[in-house]
DNA sequence: CTTTTTGAACTGACCGGTCAGTTCAAAAAC
DNA sequence: GTTTTTGAACTGACCGGTCAGTTCAAAAAG
C-alpha cells in the first residue's frame, strides 16, 4: 500500500499519473468556468478517464480541488525559495533576492496561468468550505516573502519603516495583478518588460524621489 | 405614468429600489459563494423579493451579474476620479495623486469588499460570458491611474523609464491585494497603517537606494 | 368626490433538465 | 492475485427560467 508516497513526480507508479491527468484538466476547466461551474464528468472527460476513476482517487470533487490547491502551492513556494537561495549562494543582497523572487514569480504563473487564477478567484472567499486549507498554503507562500523582507531590514537594506506584512502583500499582490493582466490582456509584452517594470517599483525609481 | 425614469438614486421608483436590494443581495452571495454557486431563489430571498421579481427586473441571472459589475465599477472610478482632482485644484503633485488615488481605492474596498472580492474572482477567467463587459470596466478604471501616470512621466515627477501600463496594473495590483489582505487576514490594521505601508512603495522609501 | 380602469410591478408554484455522488461487475494492468 | 480502472446505471436533490394570476396606486371617467 501507499505506493505514491512521493507524491508528484513522474518515478509514481499508475496511480499518482492519473491523479497528475486529474489535476491537470481540473485546474484549466475550474480557472475558466470555477468550481462549481465545472462538473466531475468534464474533469474526467478532459483527463481521458472514467468517472469512477475520478472517486477511486479522490474522496470527494472538493477534496481533488483541496490536493489540487496544495500541489500548486506547493509547486510556487519551492520555485520562491530556490530563488532566493541562490541569490544568497551568490552573495546577491536582500533587494535582489527580492527581484530575483519577483521573475520565479513571474516564470510560475507564465508556465502555471490557469492555476494561479484559481488561486486568486478563490482565495478572498468569505467561503469556510476550504478556507482553512487556503490560508495555511497562503501563509507558506508569503511567509518566503517576509522572510526576506525581514533580513533586508536587518541588513540595513530596506527602511525600517517598512511594515513587513502589509509590504508583502503588497509586493505578491503587484507580481500577481501585473503578471494575470500581462497573460489577459497584453500578451505581447515579454516577461522581461513585465519583469522590468516590476523591478522599477521595488527599487524606488518610479518616482525619481531623493 | 413612467415614474422610474430617473434610474438609479434615491429618489427613483419602486423599480429602483428593488433593482438596489437585488444588487446588495447578489453581491454578497456572489462574493461568498461565486457565480454559479449562488442561485437566483437565495438573491430573491436575501432581497426581501420574490424570484420572479428578479426576472422583472433583469433577462437573467447573467444580466443581474453584468449590471452589478458595471454598477460597482462606476462607483470606483468615480472615486478615483474625484480623488485625482481635487489633488489638482490643491495644487499637488502628480505623486500625490497618486498617494490619494491609492486612499481612495482603500477605501472603496473597505466600504465594498464584497463587490471586490466578486471582481477579482472574475476578472481574468477565460470565460468568455461576461469577458466583454469586465474588460471594457476594467480598462475604465485603469485608464484613470494609467492617466495620472503619464501626466506624472510629462511633468518630470516619475521617472521617463517606466512603463505605464504595466506600472498601472502594478499599482492596482499592489492596493488591491494589499487590502483584500488586510480584511480577510489582518483586520487588526488601520486604513492608515495599510496606506502608508502602500504610500512608502509607491515614493520609493522601501529599499531606501541612493 | 366616487367609481372604474389601467398596467407596471410583483408573486410563487411549476417544469424540464442537470449534477454530485454511489454502486458494481468485469476488464486491464501490474 | 492484487491493485487500479472502466463505464454504465441509478438516485435524489437542486436550479434557471416561465407564466398565469394578484396587487395597488394613480389616471380616467362619471
Amino acid at each position: 500500500m501507499d505506493s505514491s508516497s512521493t507524491g508528484t513526480g513522474t518515478g509514481g507508479g499508475r496511480r499518482a499519473a492519473t491523479r497528475q491527468k486529474l489535476y491537470e484538466a481540473a485546474v484549466t476547466l475550474i480557472a475558466e468556468k470555477g468550481f462549481s461551474a465545472t462538473t466531475v464528468d468534464e474533469i474526467a472527460e478532459r483527463a481521458g478517464v472514467a468517472k469512477g476513476t475520478v472517486y477511486y482517487n479522490f474522496a470527494s470533487k472538493n477534496e481533488l480541488f483541496e490536493e489540487l490547491l496544495r500541489h500548486g502551492v506547493g509547486l510556487l513556494t519551492a520555485s520562491l525559495r530556490t530563488a532566493a537561495e541562490e541569490t544568497e549562494a551568490h552573495g546577491g543582497s536582500r533587494v535582489e533576492a527580492l527581484d530575483a523572487m519577483i521573475r520565479a514569480g513571474l516564470v510560475f504563473i507564465y508556465r502555471y496561468p490557469a492555476f494561479t487564477q484559481l488561486y486568486v478567484a478563490e482565495l478572498w472567499r468569505t467561503n469556510r468550505t476550504w478556507q482553512s486549507t487556503l490560508m495555511v498554503v497562503r501563509q507558506e507562500a508569503v511567509a518566503v516573502v517576509e522572510k526576506v523582507l525581514r533580513e533586508g531590514v536587518e541588513r540595513g537594506e530596506l527602511s525600517s519603516e517598512i511594515d513587513v506584512q502589509l509590504t508583502a502583500a503588497a509586493l505578491v499582490g503587484m507580481v500577481l495583478v501585473a503578471a494575470l493582466d500581462w497573460q489577459s490582456f497584453q500578451r505581447e509584452r515579454s516577461l522581461d518588460d513585465v519583469h522590468s517594470a516590476l523591478s522599477l517599483l521595488l527599487r524606488g525609481r518610479v518616482s525619481g524621489n531623493r
